[in-house]
DNA sequence: TTGTAGGCGTTATCAG
DNA sequence: CTGATAACGCCTACAA
């Protein structure tokens, strides 16, 4: 499939070195004169060479590159963090190579696999939601490894992330404060992922604190799309005694509802309130623009970069890193309408 | 940094059989007898072993991976295309690296040389604008590549796309049929991004053509952003003679655009109307909808992933596949205000 | 059906 | 400062 590329070899005959001089002209110039260097590196622009990935990985046993696998780029959830994560490794000239796993642990785990058998020094894992297996096989291997978009404490995992449940407790918190007694939540699909656990979670522990008044009435699980979203919205409407507020488990969904809400004629929030969780930009472009949570994705990002470089060079232990968020408040909520 | 993992050599000798046959459990599972083959991948798993990639690479010369370069994860743009690409070559056992130009032609010439560096069969790359050398290099070492996201007609590098500037034409077409007269436009930044400059000439191609009294007063371009869309729409409509049409080089800017009308007290399509290119989730989520461009991004990327393991496996010569675009009108443009 | 052995492109050690 | 050479982990004829 392959057609020849030119090797070392190539380059040292036609320079008249040797490959170690070539190899030294890569990786430590500064060991080989400069006249030699640059009769080798015009060498190296005529042939085009580009040193082999797996001959250089299977020589020296490290792949600059790390790994991260995230649910899925379908939507922009993710994206500003990685992007960040990205930034944070490329300014140590590290490589960063992206992989999906569809929200599905088992695809998650082959991806793991793939990524470390590609030689990722070290891999960024979204959510601690994983089998026994997958750690097992993560822990046996030495692989530095991150947890991000979330954070537990204890000794465990090294967590880059923070806590959604609280979140999600203080968001609900928010909605009863507001007035509401008769709440409903679109979450996302909680089954292996932690993030959407935590969130409904939360939203349970607010309740369970609050007004002895207060109850959630239906809770909808969805895939983390406008449509379903959208969906969950107009079923929990339809109920006999439809909620006055809708806490979704992202942006996302809470932009779907809110479209939704229009379809059926609703006023958001004089009629009914939707919060969103995130604070992705989709967030400032629906209207009214949504009173969500406000993560931190830059700087969680370039944090993970950090930790994850130093995980694998042993210039740190495992530890993680929490980081706040905070509840930015737009039209989206307001107080609950006079019953 | 890293620890010793097992190597197909542990393997064989605790499973009490040849590297040979191990190395055939994986590549040609039907050549070893069940029996052995049990044996051997109960060891696998007993070691968590995974084949060394660059090893595998080495001996093999292939690596069942193609690599793709995308300007941005940001925002989702990309994002269905990309997706559906990856499950096109899942399919056939394909695996994709993403990674990310930041719509830098220079960024993505090293990109280019990393992911071939990596081994990766094949590429795809997001628009037709890059250095001649780059071109060169994917030339010389016969690297199968195919660009996306655009169309053009000819024997060049295989397209796998659609006509920027026709879809961009007739949009504008469109929206002087609903009688506006007085345009601007607020494109992507043109340079180094062909599908922009292309969706820019494409509103030039029309006005030229169209009614003698219609006229472009102003052109933005913007950074593809929510934020860089409305700046530059307030930016327009300070002006003397504000537009009666705002046309967007994306739904991303077209979103922009419509959140600060708001903000200026400006209703959307009544005073100024907005049209966006497309087509993704954002289109849906504003309010009002947005007229845009549909661009089929999922068949799009299925189609790109056929072509380019066509071309990988040499199933197929080079060759471009054009896909049509439509037009789908909600509710941002209407007919022009009367004057 | 399984084993043996050579080689893939690079790096690293050790001499010169 | 440069060269020779032995790994590195795996695949694949070829042999048995």
């Amino acid at each position: 499939m392959r057609h020849a590329l030119p090797t070392l070899e190539d380059v040292a005959r036609r320079a008249g070195v040797s490959t170690a001089t070539v190899s030294r002209c890569f990786n430590a110039p500064e060991r080989v004169v400069a006249n030699t260097r640059d009769r080798v590196m015009r060498v190296v622009q005529e042939l085009g060479y580009t040193p082999h990935f797996g001959g250089r990985a299977l020589a020296s046993n490290r792949t600059n590159t790390v790994g991260a696998i995230i649910p899925t780029m379908e939507n922009a959830i993710f994206a500003r963090g990685v992007q960040a994560f990205q930034e944070g490794l490329a300014e140590e000239g590290v490589t960063l190579l992206v992989a999906s796993s569809g929200y599905n642990p088992e695809q998650e785990f082959e991806q793991i696999r793939t990524l470390i058998g590609r030689g990722a020094d070290g891999l960024l894992l979204i959510g601690e939601a994983r089998s026994r297996e997958a750690y097992d096989f993560l822990e046996r291997r030495r692989i530095p490894y991150i947890i991000t978009w979330n954070y537990r404490a204890g000794d465990g995992p090294s967590f880059v992330g923070f806590d959604n449940r609280q979140a999600a407790r203080r968001m609900t918190e928010k909605v009863l404060h507001y007035g509401h007694r008769n709440l409903a939540a679109i979450a996302g699909i909680t089954s292996g992922n932690d993030r959407a656990a935590d969130r409904l979670a939360g939203v349970h522990d607010a309740l369970a604190k609050g007004p002895q008044d207060a109850r959630l009435s239906a809770v909808h699980e969805s895939p983390y799309s406008l449509e379903g979203g959208a969906e969950a919205f107009a079923e929990l409407m339809r109920r006999a005694d439809p909620p006055t507020a809708v806490v979704c488990g992202n942006d996302v969904l809470a932009a779907g509802a809110n479209m939704q809400a229009r379809a059926l004629g609703l006023h958001v929030p004089q009629q009914v309130s939707i919060t969103g969780f995130d604070d992705i930009d989709l967030a400032l472009a629906v209207q009214p623009q949504l009173t969500t949570v406000h993560v931190p994705h830059r700087r969680m990002g370039h944090a993970a970069a950090n930790l994850l470089l130093d995980l694998c060079s042993g210039k740190a232990v495992r530890h993680s890193i929490q980081f706040e968020t905070v509840i930015v408040e737009r039209g989206s909520l307001a107080k609950a309408p006079e019953s």
